[in-house]
DNA sequence: GCGCTTTACGCTGCGCGTAAGTATC
DNA sequence: GATACTTACGCGCAGCGTAAAGCGC
């Protein structure tokens, strides 16, 4: 014979309302299938627990003493069920999301914003740090997932892709390149770049289209904001190159966008997770909201310009 | 689907081994029970507990927090059920014997010394208490049992014969009456009589006798101690009226009884306990040696005097 | 290919419900 | 005699074990 939570649940209610018949109602089963479980547990502890005449039903001292453990006990466990529940059903949780500066600032606060509403319960915590710390912050489990552009041969991470952009080139709208649909590469020699520092990914693929472009421009500026950047450029100290996406976050400055051409550098932003550990109910609905904020932000792909404070259409 | 301890017990031993096969080794199970479990486990849960490949098998965040709470539960339960074991193999436990002054100095001592050391864990509280008082505890549950001598029509509570025996007179071995086999209860007429006081039950049955032979003794002396009575007794002050078990009382005085007859009065020493009430285990084993030190006491009835210190013997 | 977990499947036995029995008031 | 617990009995299904199939190393 081996004790199982039903006994102690039969045992509870019968010692709750003090007869088998109302208790048997309450627990939806029938009375003689309580009297056989009450039997067991007392044959299984070698305890009787109840005195009972067909009248009357009431505990015995060790009766009293079980009640009083078991039910505490039993308690606890429904709180404890209730409570990994809790995770399932996102009223619960952490996210730790591992992102780089510029999509820490773009696209992460709409996301949390949103997520946060629907699921007040979940923690979330950025940790914005370096491009290239990320895939070790979700590999080692510092961060629950992460966001950014990574290499393909990196390992041990899953891949979901939030969008795709290609690199533009922001410039003051007084800049002579404003009435340009496009711009290339090589048109950037001599162009003062402010540029981003070198832990950032996006200087890397800056670095790349010079190169590719066979020319060696030197930046102007080296900064490690974003903001930064955008208020160098609209102040029309230089030219910057940041990803389309960077749109939004220059909606409060005066500059416009052109994509940059020959090439064009494309870059995927992806979501990233540990592959092996399974990924939390909460960071699996939180993946959505970032995918479905991400495909709001794509139409922007070749939209050039900052059209919130300077209204004028540019041909896409 | 129904949550049941097999399957936080399947899911512990996975956490704790690590891997399904020594878990299901450890749990005397088949290793697919142990799948099947921890399976449901997680669809009633609806969070996956542990990440597992064929080779790695680690808990997930929900899965640790649902460990550590699950792992003081169970251990708690485990507690509680060798608690309530431990009354029922009298490890542990209590019994509250009531008993009057008489019974609680002669039998009992003896017989919770010889309780103590088989169940040194099971606590015994001895309330002596008149005997009109007894009935009353045990049935209000303020006693688990009690002793004495009780009328026939006393109600809700269960009878066991101790012992039964008649009264005796007990006086000075120099009291002319120490050559005599029996003493009549007439026999008692203007002997100064040292009695108990009218709480005893004793007393009602001497009074019975007294009445009975168509004396009308008054007493000397009205004691509540039966230490006191003997010490009178031996002081050669008067004689006094007690049952033959009280001999065993009297072994450090120098008194010798002999048996009172022209009505034999006799008593029947019972254990009594709740009817309608379980009897713990501890007080039912309690019970058994009480009757086994009874039937040991018994041999002394028709016992005439203290051959201890008089080494005399009286025809019986 | 080996060792682990999972899936598939048949069977045993537990536990439920219905019905009859028993005891108490 | 009414009511409430217990015993008896048959059935369905949960859960186990055996066997076979994925799936990482």
């Amino acid at each position: 014979m081996k004790l199982a939570l039903r006994h102690i649940e039969a045992f509870l209610a019968v010692a709750e309302h003090g007869n088998f018949s109302t208790a048997s109602r309450h627990l939806h089963v029938a009375q003689p299938a309580l009297s056989q479980a009450v039997k067991d547990l007392e044959a299984e502890l070698g305890v009787r627990l109840f005195d009972r005449t067909t009248r009357r039903v009431e505990l015995t001292a060790a009766g009293l003493e079980f009640q009083g453990s078991t039910s505490k006990i039993l308690e606890d466990l429904e709180h404890a069920v209730e409570n990994v529940r809790d995770l399932a059903t996102r009223r619960r949780g952490r996210i730790r999301v591992a992102a780089p500066p510029l999509l820490s600032s773009v696209i992460l606060p709409q996301a949390i914003a949103a997520f946060h509403r629907d699921y007040p319960g979940v923690a979330i915590e950025l940790i914005d740090i370096g491009t290239e710390e990320i895939v070790a912050s979700v590999v080692t489990g510092k961060a629950d997932c992460g966001l950014g552009t990574f290499s393909p041969s990196e390992e041990g991470i899953e891949r979901t892709l939030l969008m795709r952009d290609n690199l533009m080139m922001f410039c003051s709208p007084e800049h002579p390149a404003h009435d340009l649909t496009t711009v290339a590469w090589s048109e950037l020699r001599d162009q003062p770049l402010i540029a981003l520092t070198r832990t950032s990914g996006i200087r890397l693929l800056m670095d790349i289209g010079i190169e590719s472009a066979g020319i060696s421009a030197k930046p102007a500026f080296e900064v490690s904001l974003i903001t930064t950047a955008l208020a160098l450029v609209e102040a029309d100290l230089g030219v910057s190159v940041l990803p389309s996406y960077a749109l939004a976050a220059a909606r409060h400055y005066a500059v416009i966008a052109r994509p940059l051409v020959d090439p064009v550098i494309s870059r995927d932003v992806v979501l990233i997770h540990a592959s092996g550990r399974s990924i939390s109910p909460a960071v699996a609905t939180f993946s959505g909201v970032l995918r479905s904020y991400a495909q709001k932000l794509t139409p922007a792909q070749g939209v050039a310009e900052n059209s919130s404070r300077k209204p004028r259409t540019t041909s896409s």
